[in-house]
DNA sequence: GTCTATAGCGGGATAGAC
DNA sequence: GTCTATCCCGCTATAGAC
């Protein structure tokens, strides 16, 4: 199961037009360019561009995700753990941005099955911010905290990166994941 | 320059579709018939689709930022107007979620200056957050902080909620805008 | 100001050669 | 696995009657 060249290309093309364009707004046509491929190639690796768009957010979501876990996992110390959860996080966000935002925007253009295949990942990314809270909580190193809001909101800091983060060159995207666990200790210190 | 029925049914309609489907993912048609109009109605009152949805998000943008004005200038004390700006905001988020969403994600559909004049009217958020930053810094009441970072977050606060409040049935906005606040708050805390 | 009807074209997907 | 050519549907927008 190795990916190759073309779909590699394919896939990339497809992050690029979708995070521009949306998925709508996007022609089978223009990828297959940007891949410089013809428009039928779409349709060797795909059934649908509908298929070519849970391929790529299927991927992203997988790659956060698998990012927050790692963070999670690092370590048991409350406060080094959530540090890392929210800047491992917000950086992923901020070095792929494209892929971000189809992951973040394009979730109502999923069709039924593929719709709920990543609406159950979703879930996971909150819970492992609650545990993380949860978890300082208890020790003591955390505030008495709505953990399921401060969650929320957390993730939320990381995930609105993508919608200005493109736009605002020459910004420091590590500044930014440093800035974000500032404000994440600010919100959760007793 | 009233707006009669027809034009407010058509606005309404377009919200929703937008909201749901995305501005590439709705049909005119549709549009016209959650209006309970004919196809041809859509270009009785706006030029073109892209017409209609200029109106939506400037009416969304000029709506929104009003209400983070209005917050502004409500008071002096730097703390009780951050509250209410923090509040205030997003509240408007949780209480007009298509629209709010339709300004947050559809920004890409509009074209030349049309995106232009909605982008120019985005830099007065920033600016408003970051003035009622600074008051409080030099009052004394707030922590020294980085303002312009500061300030997006708490813009991200209110904004990421049409991501997922929607789709959050029995959850309390006043319940969600109050835990912003109190976020907000302890972010800038000396 | 609203309708019915339709022009005209762009886009998703496929056929069939190589 | 990739191409060229093309089907055919559905969409934006308009014409013209009322």
């Amino acid at each position: 199961m190795t990916t190759t060249v073309a779909q590699q290309r394919l896939l990339d093309a497809a992050v690029e037009a979708f995070a521009e364009q949306g998925y709508h707004g996007t022609t089978t046509r223009d990828i297959a360019s940007r891949a410089q491929r013809s428009p039928a190639a779409v349709y060797i690796h795909h059934e649908s561009k509908e298929d070519l768009l849970f391929a790529v957010s299927l991927r992203g979501h997988q790659e956060a995700l698998a990012v927050l876990e790692s963070a999670f996992g690092s370590t048991d110390d409350p406060t080094e753990r959530l540090q890392r959860m929210v800047y491992e996080f917000s950086l992923w966000h901020l070095r792929n941005a494209q892929v971000g935002r189809v992951v973040q925007y394009e979730l109502r253009a999923l069709r039924g099955d593929h719709r709920e295949a990543v609406i159950n990942l979703r879930h996971r990314f909150e819970e492992l911010m609650v545990q993380a809270l949860r978890s300082g909580e208890r020790s003591g190193a955390f505030a008495q905290l709505d953990v399921g809001a401060a969650g929320r909101a957390l993730l939320s800091l990381g995930i609105d990166l993508v919608r200005w983060f493109e736009a605002a060159p020459g910004r420091d995207a590590e500044a930014v994941a440093r800035a974000n666990v500032d404000f994440a200790m600010r919100i959760v210190r007793p």
